[in-house]
DNA sequence: GTCCATTTGTCCGTATGTATA
DNA sequence: GTATACATACGGACAAATGGA
């Protein structure tokens, strides 16, 4: 995490990820780093790089699944204290916006099968 | 945390701690155990306490503070952060947890069916 | 104000289990 | 079956904040 003072490493490194994920460099729905490359590219232990994604996880920006990796979920935080009584409707609108990606996604996914399907259906 | 399966742990404490105070026996305001006592009390190690009441942190039910200790914030997670006049809100986000669950079902049931398909694909 | 014990925060390393590819 | 990847769990070290002696 080279040098730096005042705030800790793992706040500056979900701080990072929080910012790639803003502007679109880890686009939703595509998948992050994995812990060891983490650990690798931000020069920092296994526990940081688990505490940022921690963090990342109950900010509702990302989702990791066993075996798989961690997902990108949504782009904007859900900061909490906005003040402003539309935060809730933000905070609706990134939920909805979570779901109608990954909606897609399965979208696609499901053509695909629906397409192979149809590929096998005439040649058994 | 003497023998059980099933379940980690971590999650059987923190949901422990989570019934300690919905029931009062926890009050607002009060100071839960120190992190030692806690390992002794649940015979468990440290990184175990820690992540029950990071999860507890979370759900914004505890708050920590360096030297002092963890004390309590709510008795409900989601009866802290929505006051009143937003049970609406809270509404519609069970709502739109209970589709975000769904899509993780059917999320599994698609990767079932590629898996099936790409080995009819290639295992023959 | 200083010293000291307590308590959480941060950070490091490792081992094993389990799901996925 | 092997390799990858995260989840869970163990343990320890030092720093920083707190509070009481």
């Amino acid at each position: 995490m080279a040098e730096w003072s005042g705030e800790p490493a793992y706040k500056q490194m979900a701080e990072d990820l929080r910012s790639s994920i803003a502007d679109g460099r880890l686009p939703i729905g595509s998948k992050l780093p994995s812990i060891s490359d983490l650990m690798q590219q931000y020069d920092v232990s296994i526990t940081v790089v688990r505490m940022a994604l921690s963090a990342l996880r109950s900010e509702g920006l990302i989702e990791s699944h066993q075996g798989k990796g961690a997902f990108v979920l949504s782009r904007t935080a859900s900061g909490g204290t906005t003040t402003g009584r539309s935060a809730e409707y933000a905070e609706i609108i990134k939920h909805l916006d979570a779901v109608q990606e990954r909606l897609e996604r399965l979208d696609d996914r499901i053509s695909r099968l629906e397409k192979a399907s149809r590929g096998r259906a005439g040649g058994d």
